[in-house]
DNA sequence: CAGGATCCTGGGCGATACTG
DNA sequence: CAGTATCGCCCAGGATCCTG
């Protein structure tokens, strides 16, 4: 990685979300989905937080949103070609993620050093 | 990746904060540094944030603290066997994160949506 | 030299109410 | 149905001063 790592950071700032790597999971999994189908798959978040990652995944032209227009109103949400790109990042994080906890319970890993 | 994508919340939890991967940057090119050595790396950092999140690396053991019992005190860091497993995911994150810069300033980039 | 102790601020996140 | 609009909490992160 380069030495200031810039490119970490702009990673950080597309996907440190609290919800953002589950409403790309519940897209990934589904195709598209609606708001209120979103809503649903994701008990506890609230509709502010829901619509602001949502807002902040479609400005990184992670997501799209198709409005149509009717009434009552329908939006569709589905990952970008680009936003694909990101899912095997979002793999390797959950991987990383769920060994590490193993690491870090199993008592035969603890290292005993002198002072 | 899981459903409740529980092990990327795990990984962002270890790290997402601020300096922490230009910490590991510099402790996986220099093999240890001393406290003073990584603050003189780190432009910008403050002591205290250096500290805890050194502590923060130290109890997810992706990080060793060695202190030398004398005077003037002295203390070195270096990363563990287990924190090395996390630079390809730092090296991946990093790579991405700079080709995302690249494609979302590419103009041609845009898709037109009719609504 | 390598921190500890305090105080402070911005913003991520949540709860609630309202709307085209 | 798919959002806006407010209000308020919490805490990561910063600034500053102090110490074994």
């Amino acid at each position: 990685m380069g030495k200031k790592c810039t490119g970490v950071e702009k990673t950080l700032a597309v996907v440190s979300g609290k919800w953002t790597s589950m409403i790309l999971y519940h897209l990934y999994t589904n195709e598209k989905l609606r708001f209120g189908e979103l809503r649903r798959a994701l008990p506890g978040i609230t509709q502010k937080m829901l619509t602001s990652d949502l807002r902040e995944l479609e400005k990184h032209r992670i997501i799209e949103r198709k409005v149509y227009p009717q009434v009552p109103p329908k939006v569709e949400y589905c990952i970008t070609d680009h936003g694909k790109t990101l899912l095997p990042l979002l793999e390797q994080m959950d991987e990383w993620g769920d060994a590490h906890a193993q690491q870090t319970l199993d008592p035969s890993a603890s290292t005993i050093h002198s002072i």
